[in-house]
DNA sequence: CTGAAAGCGCTTACAG
DNA sequence: CTGAAAGCGCTTACAG
């Protein structure tokens, strides 16, 4: 590989110079940015970037840990959507994407320390659904830009986050099922411990409570995000067959699948007898016997609003401030 | 940020001797690596990974860059697939992932010639499947590490590759459908500049052939991998009654669905009438009615295969070389 | 508009 | 085992 050193001794110039008609933002008169240009194509050059990162210490690169710590990570929607809207804007805004895997929670936590502090990128994008106190103050202290995709602790208000309206779109949901005549409604959580599952918990006791519902504890279950998970829901939920709920609400679309499979083996008719409403709008609920209403919830768009705050804070070289909470959307079909 | 200097300061060595410390392989008495460790934890010290990938002329990074160029992309299993393999072992080994985007074809090329001009990672992984003979040979001539998702141009054996037995497995199917009786069998390919639909369309051929059955091209069709496309190959090859298929074979799912609404549309039954095998087992296969038999494509193995012959030849620091050829599976379900 | 120099923050032969 | 120095390949004030 050639360097900034060849191409100046073949132009006949001194590095600096090479280096300036290959930045673009210098005075560079017509005849030698032609001589430079001409020699760096002889040479087949391309100025390294390391190199120029370590001097202007900017990267061009946003960093994201992504934690496939629960089966099905890969299969569910939100992992593409949220891929696809980091590149949709990523892309348009001349950055690369830097992607560190991990192997659990603590360990995603980990992963983005270390992109941070070792400078890999020039900010980062943290997913995760169980952050604590700790992990946010330890990511905010390298004073690298950060933002959440999901809500940040109490503690840290001050902390750039973007998030699907979580709580109020179960609440909505609730409440739809409600308006059908539902009054025995199950919430199936997914992971009891992340936050998602507990805003839509708290929509879903809203909800219950804005129509005027009583709430079974029998009718709440977790399903920790799998189908088998669902699957069990079932079983567990309707032990007290004169108590058994009419509606369920699962918090992803696999294991409202495993609800469907576990009320199909009981006889139970979906939706005759019993309604079900899932969450994401996998590809698969709309095909789906009955076709799976399902909650969809932007994560492209929140991706890319995440990915948008972040760079506009990089380039504007402060931390990002503010927050976003963008609509969910009920996909009506025929389960519910 | 505190530097390798400021640590040296505070714990009264050279900022070699830090620099020892935190490489790992050197020999340093246990005392002042103590005293180094200290200072480092007092200053919040970690090593700036770009400077060191500039001294190593190593970034710890392999690049990928993401074609989004036809719809479903995202939607689609192999593009979540792919991701989970490369970060498999990415992340088992040390590495990360650098992944850019692009809008189109040719562009892809540009971005991936890009990450390796400029140094930004240390080898790269194509998954084009429309490589021409320019690009590869552009690609190689960097003599950074380069593997490709896919066949290469039969001009460029020599680079290294790992794919799925697209022509075989197809073959295979054809094989399978012409046992249970059918005769007029449909290819509906999908993009028909992209490699693998050539494979497939190659391995179509050999099964009609092997089987002795006469093809008709009113039996060929492009779904360009959209749900519409399948959708509308429907139309195009029933158009002589007495000469539609009674089998079709998709080269993605998304393709077999438009398929399936196509027939169903006319009244047509699926399995009962027509057969329907489609490709890649994406996630709503399992849950169509009928259930979707689907040709599984082992894109995890073979992404996690592809990232591995990468870092070994990164490693060895040589080109990487020979091939992989992974195994697809029919996965029998109700359609066929 | 261009050159000469110092610097970005590490690593690693070379001595001792 | 540790220090002093040169180098990785760029950028960017500072002069002129």
């Amino acid at each position: 590989m050639s360097t900034i050193r060849d191409v100046a001794a073949q132009a006949g110039v001194h590095p600096s110079t090479v280096s300036r008609v290959f930045s673009g933002n210098a005075q560079i008169s017509e005849a030698t940015r032609q001589r430079v240009m001409e020699a760096a194509r002889q040479l087949n050059f391309q100025p390294n970037a390391i190199a120029r990162s370590l001097s202007v210490r900017r990267t061009k690169t946003i960093g994201v840990v992504v934690p496939h710590v629960f089966d099905g990570y890969f299969v569910d929607s939100f992992f593409p959507q949220l891929m696809a809207g980091l590149l949709d804007v990523t892309y348009a805004r001349g950055y690369r994407l830097l992607v560190g895997g991990c192997n659990g929670y603590a360990d995603e936590h980990v992963q983005a320390l270390d992109i941070l502090a070792t400078h890999q990128a020039d900010g980062i994008l943290v997913t995760s659904s169980r952050l604590d106190v700790d992990t946010v103050g330890n990511l905010q202290c390298h004073n690298t830009p950060l933002v959440l995709i999901g809500h940040p602790p109490a503690q840290h208000a001050n902390v750039a986050w973007v998030d699907a309206d979580n709580r109020s779109a179960t609440q909505e949901v609730i409440a739809y099922l409600a308006r059908r005549g539902h009054r025995r409604i199950a919430y199936v959580g997914g992971d009891p411990d992340s936050s998602v599952v507990k805003e839509r918990l708290e929509g879903y006791y809203a909800g219950m409570a804005q129509a005027g519902l009583p709430v079974s504890e029998a009718w709440i279950d977790y399903g920790y995000f799998a189908e088998d998970g669902g699957y069990q829901a079932v079983e567990r939920t309707r032990r007290d067959a004169s108590n058994a709920p009419t509606a369920y609400y699962a918090a992803n679309d696999l294991m409202a699948i495993g609800l469907l499979r576990g009320l199909r083996e009981r006889g139970i008719d979906v939706p005759g007898e019993v309604a079900l409403v899932g969450t994401n709008d996998s590809p698969e609920a709309a095909h789906l016997t009955p076709a799976l209403t399902s909650l969809q919830v932007p994560y492209r768009a929140i991706a890319a609003a995440a990915a948008n705050l972040l760079i506009d804070a990089i380039e504007d070289e402060e931390q990002p401030t503010g927050h976003q909470l963008l609509a969910s959307c009920l996909i009506e079909r025929e389960s519910a």
